[in-house]
DNA sequence: AATCCCAACAACCGCCGTCAC
DNA sequence: TGTGACGGCGGTTGTTGGGAT
């Protein structure tokens, strides 16, 4: 019986634990290292496996998140919600921690700031029509400007970047295509890449409420400024 | 230079499911 | 089958570093 554990401490393919009862081997083994070693921390399992997984892993990646990422941890919490370990295993070498951590500073920062719930459809309609397609633009022309390089350079990253943004361009295209009729009727937003802010249907198509005053507008687009 | 404030990051806590015994 | 220990996960709190005053 055995099980293994993923980059997330999660089930992997090729690292086998085992289970069942200790064989005296196993028993040298760890008396010997303790003899070596002592008995070394005084942390609990649980204090020295967070430590592992969110800063000693060897391939957990640090520094700030890109990005594609943002795009990524914006869509999959879309579909899944609070589920920091399942968002996690979409975003190689990130831990869920990083991106709880990227939700709460950011994403709920940007939610205070309109004065709505962080999971109202209000904000997420504005996360899904605004955010994102603005997000998008910006990784389409880091991705272009890339790719000029890329001819120079023959730079792997920037084709890396052009299929993720077909990808995710696609994804919110669905997301439009199942906005209600009502919406879909009225010039979606989503569609337009040069859409103005202040058109948005803040007063008819969001919930009602008047989110769009210049202030917000102004914070929106500073927060999406320092993003990149 | 000192302090205050805030954002970002790290660590802890509590609940719950799983597993060994 | 019951139970205690442990691990995984999400929520919350603590710490730190940098900018503003």
């Amino acid at each position: 019986m055995e099980r293994s554990l993923s980059e997330n401490g999660r089930s992997e393919v090729g690292m086998s634990i085992t289970k069942g009862p200790w064989t005296e081997e196993e028993d040298s083994v760890l008396f010997n290292y303790i003899t070596v070693h002592g008995e070394g921390l005084k942390r609990t399992g649980k204090s020295c496996r967070l430590r592992w997984l969110n800063y000693l892993r060897p391939n957990v990646r640090r520094g700030n998140i890109t990005l594609q990422e943002q795009l990524l941890i914006l869509d999959l919490h879309s579909r899944w919600g609070n589920r920091w370990s399942k968002i996690a295993e979409h975003l190689p070498g990130r831990t869920d921690n990083e991106i709880k951590n990227y939700w709460r500073t950011r994403v709920v920062k940007q939610a205070k700031q309109l004065k709505c719930d962080v999971n109202s459809k209000q904000f997420r309609d504005t996360l899904r029509f605004v955010w994102m397609p603005r997000m998008l633009e910006r990784i389409q022309a880091q991705a272009s400007s890339n790719h000029a390089q890329t001819t120079l350079n023959d730079n792997a990253q920037a084709h890396s970047n052009t299929d993720f943004v077909e990808a995710h361009a696609s994804s919110l295209s669905d997301s439009a295509a199942s906005c209600s009729a009502e919406e879909a009727s009225s010039s979606n937003p989503c569609h337009d890449r040069n859409y103005n802010y202040s058109d948005m249907p803040g007063n008819n198509g969001f919930g009602g409420a008047d989110l769009w005053t210049d202030e917000n507008i102004c914070f929106l687009q500073q927060q999406l400024a320092d993003d990149f």
